[in-house]
DNA sequence: AGAAAAGATTGAAATGTTTCAAGCTGAGGT
DNA sequence: ACCTCAGCTTGAAACATTTCAATCTTTTCT
């Protein structure tokens, strides 16, 4: 591999003008300008990371912390700040947590030794991010929270509109016609779960509605949660006539026990999921959501964090992105209440294409 | 931060003294020895990562390149390669390919700058990789294959036994009786779809039967293909009563065709998938599939990597790992053909945990 | 006890950049 | 023709490590 003294020998100029040249760091006059080139082209030389990063204090990588890329979520949101980093010169290291906080400390001290440019981060469970970020952020290095916040954060954020999208998806399920709500929320200490069951609470406070506290279930965003959770609610009585699940993992795990207890979705109980995996097209039945981009969040992120290191000092940014109601065939009006004309109309068609988006 | 010359000062010994310590790459006394540590413990030092590849003419990080993070096969590699290589001091940079062999190539010889310990890919399409490995290989750079190789690969790697899986397939589709056999394979450049071709094919030829080629169709990996390529074998006469799909992203377009067709999975149309995604549990119906473990082909190329580093100079390796039958819902006997029985029997047990594996 | 060998410790060079101060060149003004 | 000044160009220092040769200590053997 050919180095810059190299270049500087076969061009015949000294390592600091190949330096200027490569850099644009000093007007370099044309006809010096044109042999470094020239030589860089003939050498192939491309420049030692390493050693730039070393002397700059700073490389050209983002660490992306994320619970775990095999949770069907996340790629998107890797992918998109993947996308951004990689077109504007960054790459990306990816560290995953299993939300354990501890491994997620690991990751953020072992990180340091590579000088990061930036952070992208879906805290862990009970992140301790907020006092880490600091001693980052004196050494220069930009971090960015995505999905979800850890305690006292007030960094740069990107989150789905969470709150607004479970509402909305709540009050569709009451003009439904459905009383009987359950929900299953998601780990209530992470903010992106506890937006979502305020979302459901409040379209239920609007609509005068009021249900005992065991309609709502805790658990984790996984589908082995939302399967067992939905025993428990299918055998309260009255029976709800509708789930609101924390995510489309839970989703999924309901439609299990949903079968499994005999029932079928949406007949006897609707589902209403969130996130709009791709998967849940395909599921049976095909599961209605609350629809918002992973993809937009990891490249939203990214962005924020480019702008930062290309010196943008403006206060910490909150940016939360609209999610949208994803109509499929797993809701439905409840069975012999009002509308049963609409209800039967929902269960017949399960043409793929039938879908439909309510923005905003 | 601290660096090396701050611990050497309070440690009242000289910078070469540390750098033994720290690598245990001299004897050192002992009362010196804790001297060291002791100035490293109360500094909180960590060493540059950057300083020491400079030096070392060698980082600890993994470049990871794959088609996409966003297809769902791939997160389990990524995750197992992960795994391994973090509790052995790597990280891993993560690179999206997008199948496209140019974006390949800009990411290979970007990487090259980073000076990794290793590559582990999984190659594009039309992948240049066997070139580029071999400048790699002079470098000391270690270059495993995943999943599937291009051409003329003569290094290490890691795949799935495709062939025996999709053998194994269809050999369980004939004895239930089906004759009348489909095939959407996947792009067949790709290794690892000519050998599930050639596997559904070996099997047919054993049992003697005869399939007109337009029984066999090539598309890309994804729903998309599946869903057109299956509408096109549903229109052949006599239909196919079974499909043996490329993967299961193929297949789930295939139940979407299927089903828009007016046609019922698995009482018209049996389907079979290939990898075992997560997914395919909770899809209507529920897919029978080839089970693979990505997260093993992960963990396994992350090994053998780990190993060449190390020093292990043996011949290159191919490994190649088992894969099983996975049954759920998707097959069944064709329909008022040998076998009723069995065939009703399997179409009406919804339950989600029956499911047998045949190994080997 | 003395010499030789073995082992511990050190200082400096080397890794490939960037950057800073200093020196150089050439143009423009007098 | 000389001076000034701006703009190029250069060499060397700096970044934080590893490693090698050299020096210094200790141990061992006679």
């Amino acid at each position: 591999m050919p180095n810059m003294k190299d270049i500087a020998r076969i061009a015949g100029v000294s390592l600091g003008t190949v330096s200027h040249v490569l850099n644009d760091s000093a007007g370099v006059r044309e006809p010096l300008r044109q042999r470094v080139l020239q030589a860089v082209q003939a050498a192939g030389y491309q420049p030692s990371q390493l050693a730039r990063a070393l002397r700059r204090d700073k490389t050209n990588m983002i660490g992306m912390i994320i619970p775990d890329i095999t949770n069907p979520f996340f790629p998107a949101v890797v992918r998109g700040a993947e996308d951004v980093a990689f077109s504007n010169g960054y790459r990306l290291i990816l560290c995953n947590t299993d939300n354990d906080h501890s491994k997620e400390l690991v990751h953020l001290n072992e990180l340091r030794t590579y000088l990061p440019a930036g952070l992208i981060v879906i805290p862990s469970n009970f992140s301790d991010l907020t006092a880490q970020a600091e001693s980052y952020r004196r050494a220069g290095t930009g971090v960015v929270c995505v999905d979800r916040l850890p305690k006292n954060w007030s960094g740069d954020s990107v989150t789905a509109d969470n709150l607004a999208g479970a509402y909305q998806a709540t009050r569709y399920l009451i003009q439904m016609g459905h009383t009987k709500l359950a929900a299953i929320s998601g780990p209530l200490h992470l903010t992106n779960a506890k937006d979502r069951l305020g979302g459901f609470k409040r379209a239920l406070r609007e609509a005068k509605l009021h249900i005992a506290p065991e309609y709502v279930q805790e658990t984790t965003f996984d589908k082995h949660g939302g399967y067992s959770k939905t025993k428990i609610l299918l055998r309260l009585i009255p029976r709800p006539t509708a789930v609101f699940a924390g995510n489309d993992l839970i989703a999924l795990g309901a439609l299990l026990a949903i079968r499994e207890a005999g029932l079928r979705c949406p007949e006897d109980v609707s589902v209403m999921g969130f996130d709009d995996l791709d998967v849940v097209e395909t599921a049976n039945p095909s599961l209605s959501s609350v629809s918002q981009s992973g993809y937009q969040l990891g490249t939203t992120a990214a962005r924020i964090l480019l702008d930062r290191l290309e010196g943008d000092k403006s206060p910490a940014k909150h940016l939360i992105l609209e999610t949208s109601l994803k109509l499929r065939d797993s809701v439905t009006a409840p069975i012999a209440e009002v509308n049963p004309g609409q209800a039967s109309n929902r269960r017949h068609g399960s043409n793929t294409k039938r879908q439909r988006a309510i923005t905003g």
